[in-house]
DNA sequence: TGTTGATTCAAACGCTTGTTTGAAATACAC
DNA sequence: GTGTATTTCAAACAAGCGTTTGAATCAACA
């Protein structure tokens, strides 16, 4: 999820990343408007000025700070989209897919806020983000489940499968306050985690044959 | 969830109510800030002074927007905590508690963007609604599994159960627009929405099933 | 009809915002 | 050391924001 190809983690006290990773911060902490130019030139001990030097304006540092700390998923789909992968290691894959980036990076929380924000704001991003990577991600899910079904076509409640699997993935992010209030240590540690994710699966095995059972 | 006993719906045309239901269509759609009250004013066709005249400030509009079209949670978890009821009827009543009020008013969306909208802002009112209605509404769910897998307290693989369940219900609120990009036929229909509850009532019971069997 | 209270209105206020300016400081090649 | 390009800086700008004002309008009742 996040790279480390460019130099915003290798060389983070250049000013110019200095601005994107506090920006990253506020923007995720506070939203567009809420978090000011003033404030992140503060916070990141730069000039106001240098923010339009290095990204024109407000919102082309917000996109900067959208775009750059984050890799491609397409790389996450290769994970279980694998033709030769057993149903459980197909949907251990996929729900790797949002478990690790929970344990790495302590700027990853500021990504998936921000993400999280561009769900409710229609300001285009995530609906790019929608046809780019959830699009494809959600139909590598369904070719897996349509194959393990024996399905001639991914029907509606095909996709009613693959949508509840889904949903219990990014309900680590969306309901993380939630979960943090009723049962953080089921999401703390890395072991947690790991437990966590083997449940998932678990989970989701059980819904899929429950529904290979329906079809009868 | 919608409540219809204060007069916000049955007189509409009064300036109050006039204000109060356009502002929770622009705060739903722009955000708090993104929304002025200037453009609130003029969409609702009165003078900017009546808001703060009705609502004192931007704030207590919101507030008021927020909280006076909502109902109280209380009433859904009546729905599935009673303790007669079998398993298959209890989540019943858990997914009605959230594919009904997608099929009644139409100002419902608004009410869901704007509560989405709280779980990615930090200003209190969300934090507020998790202790006062969504803490006891999982609670009720985990005492309701508790039961029905015989345990003698509720652990971390229950939280982890019951998260996932919600996690379904929750999905269709939260990834409605990927839904509606993917398979909109999967809710657009009251009939797609019984079948749908109809699934997740099912994948819920498979859920249940497998954590038991684990169990033995 | 006159009076009272509730509601509406155009205009203005003070403040914060994002952005620009043009000079000063710095770094670096020759 | 000189000259050039890059980067920093304090200050100012215009625009939009939420809010306030005080008079005007309206509705209802005596």
């Amino acid at each position: 999820m996040l790279t480390t190809q460019n130099s915003l983690f290798t060389e983070p006290d250049l000013p110019r990343n200095k601005i994107l990773l506090t920006a990253l911060a506020l923007f995720a902490e506070f939203g567009f408007e809420r978090a000011t130019v003033r404030q992140i030139a503060k916070l990141a001990r730069v000039n106001i000025s240098a923010i339009s030097y290095y990204f024109g304006d407000k919102v082309g540092l917000y996109k900067a700070a959208y775009t750059e700390p984050m890799g491609s998923p397409k790389d996450d789909i290769a994970l279980f989209d694998s033709p030769n992968l057993t149903l459980e290691q197909a949907l251990n894959g996929l729900f790797s897919g949002f478990i690790e980036p929970l344990k790495q990076n302590k700027y990853v929380a500021f990504c998936i806020r921000l993400h999280m924000r561009e769900m409710v704001e229609p300001t285009g991003l995530w609906q790019q983000e929608i046809d780019d990577g959830i699009q494809p991600y959600q139909h590598a899910l369904n070719l897996v489940l349509q194959n393990h079904l024996g399905l001639l076509t991914i029907d509606d409640d095909c996709h009613r499968l693959s949508t509840s699997i889904v949903a219990m993935g990014v309900h680590l992010y969306v309901g993380r306050e939630v979960i943090e209030k009723i049962c953080p240590q089921m999401i703390n540690t890395d072991q947690a985690l790991m437990q966590t994710q083997l449940r998932l699966v678990m989970f989701a095995m059980s819904m899929i044959k429950a529904e290979k059972e329906r079809r009868k």
